[in-house]
DNA sequence: CTGAAAGCGCTAACAT
DNA sequence: ATGTTAGCGCTTTCAG
């Protein structure tokens, strides 16, 4: 397994290639001083081509020869350059992935899973942020274009005209996720964020609590939960005609802290709450600790939900009733679908609802 | 801005290339079908190269040809082939960063802030996932070399000989981080593990407790620090003679759940505890959310330390006590340093100690 | 089953 | 300031 990688190469046959036809007394240009292909090639005494065959469909050689050029690879340490062989190719074997915020929790499971289903099939993942608003949004994908991925995964639905144009023209598989659309670009992963606020409205209304509130992070989707919340409370009379849902709004990736202090504020403005739902599981963490720091009864006084179902979220005290959304699994099936189109298997369906479970636990 | 990106070339010029030399009537391949630099170079009616010029190098072309060239790549909607690019340059403005897990929290904020100084200098991020043993670690590093990205960042010292011949061999930029080692492959970015669990077993020592106890996941550096912290504390003499450590030992991605469980379990056995070290501050949070549960006053009966001072550490109830390090410096300084051993400029330090902070907030 | 040639789209090195 | 040529290291195409 260890060999002497840096070892000089010393090729079992001297270079008895055929000089360059000297065009004229020209430049050089010396090669990155790498091994490559042909080093290989020369020293398994093969041609190139049944090197490149070895590794990339060794069915189609015989087992003799695959098993030479298997010793001659180890022998002088060849590593693939898959930069010339995406460029040879036209399939890079890169997957680009776009994310608001690399550092915020929510996608962190989609991005595992796909990362790794990814690299199961000798697929890289690459990823690039995108902040939180769409501003940047078509410059980002064209730096994640020019390296010709053989697919992009989005954990939102695009927005700007620009980057969908760019999407369009690249003609790249784009899977949009964490949402649904009737007018995706390609192909779509996802749930509906407003059946989910509803649900929990649904939820709140079900368990008899009477004054619901809103603790809610300043992005998109949490806001159309929000707004889904607020009309299904509506519809069940949770919510007299003039009178708005007591919110408390806080930016985006929202922190344990923003919970505390939502939760305070909330119960400044709105004295008689006792029920919020929170846009995110660490918001409504924010919001059991500091309900615990005022003495308020969880679920008696107050209920909490929340939002995604993060790994601690059966172990808060009270444990966190809370939507809960197949991350995972959002990314295991984006991988396979991007892999599915790239190998030219079956297209299978180009949309899909995966839904959203309502965890009931002790907090409301 | 939104380009018609899909329309019809409609090339300014006519195809009035010269005909392949016809070497003998053989063998077409059709390219991509996309736009190239050739396109962009025909429209602008200027050569490939004063394309590229424009693109890498606009400062040694007059403005008014910049102009030109700019519009014609709108026109035709061009995107670089950055796989082309870093064939030709030997540049792939790639960089790979492996992590034990993409899901951990604890390198996330050095993964943002890598990710995005590397986009603030056109270089773009590629992870790899190497899970929390070393055994496919050279596996993993082979499939990021593959890519021949600029540099490789890793957030944990190489440890297989095998590992360290092929980065060795890559001749590629290496920056291990989050670790100190007398050995490094190449660059280093890190604090002292050891002197993190010292440090807080003199801080308990200071602080008078007698009955400290170790509550660590199962990954070597976690494993490290504890062993620091049990040999200082027997120095102070808090540990007696025969007596080994009180030790509850969880596996490695530590969740909260873990934390309170843990607690559990160390207080079955060593009921005299009253102070815990924890080595993640997800541990802490669970054994706080524990104590909570138990009417254990918070730190009059039991004083809790974590470590990494995650976002959370200053919120909970009360504030966490923990060992701050500054994950997003060490990603930030990661990406300068690959990009100055890229661009030839200063090398820099090779080494840096970045040290860690114990942060007093109320648990302790 | 194996090999030779051509060329993927770009940039380095020279030439002007 | 701009153009020309060769070639980065690989895979595709076609021939044997």
């Amino acid at each position: 397994m260890s060999q002497p990688f840096d070892a000089p190469l010393s090729l079992g046959i001297m270079s008895s290639e055929i000089q360059p036809p000297a065009t004229l007394g020209r430049r050089p240009r010396r090669g990155s001083g790498r091994v490559t292909l042909m080093d290989v090639a020369k020293v398994a005494r093969v041609s190139a081509q049944t090197v490149s065959r070895v590794i990339n469909s060794p069915d189609t050689v015989p087992a003799a020869t695959v098993e030479l050029v298997r010793s001659a690879i180890a022998q002088v340490g060849y590593v693939p350059n898959l930069l010339a062989g995406g460029l040879a190719s036209g399939r890079s074997r890169l997957v680009a992935a776009l994310v608001p915020a690399i550092g915020g929790p929510v996608f962190l499971q989609t991005i595992e899973a796909l990362s790794q289903t990814l690299g199961r099939h000798g697929y890289q993942l690459m990823l690039g942020e995108s902040g939180f608003d769409d501003a940047d949004e078509a410059e980002v994908l064209q730096n994640l274009l020019s390296r010709r991925p053989d697919g992009i995964v989005l954990t939102r639905i695009v927005q700007s005209a620009a980057a969908r144009a760019h999407l369009a023209a690249s003609r790249v598989p784009v899977i949009e996720t964490w949402d649904q659309t009737d007018d995706p670009v390609d192909m779509l992963i996802g749930f509906s964020h407003a059946d989910a606020g509803s649900a929990v409205a649904d939820y709140f209304c079900q368990r008899g609590f009477s004054h619901p509130a809103l603790l809610t992070g300043d992005d998109p989707r949490a806001i159309r939960r929000g707004a889904a919340f607020e009309t299904r409370l509506r519809e069940h009379g949770l919510l007299a005609a003039g009178q708005g849902l007591p919110t408390v709004q806080v930016p985006a990736p929202a922190p344990l802290g923003s919970g505390r202090r939502g939760l305070a504020d909330l119960l400044k403005a709105y004295p008689a709450t006792d029920a919020v739902f929170c846009s995110t599981d660490m918001l409504a963490l924010g919001v059991l600790i500091e309900a615990g720091e005022r003495g308020l009864a969880v679920p008696r006084q107050l209920a909490v939900v929340g939002f995604g179902d993060l790994a601690f979220a059966a172990d808060t005290a009270p444990g966190l009733t809370t939507v809960r959304i197949d991350g995972a699994g959002i990314g295991r099936l984006a991988a396979e679908w991007v892999i599915a189109r790239v190998e030219r298997r079956q297209i299978g369906p180009q949309s899909r609802d995966i839904g959203f479970e309502l965890v009931r636990r002790g907090s409301a």
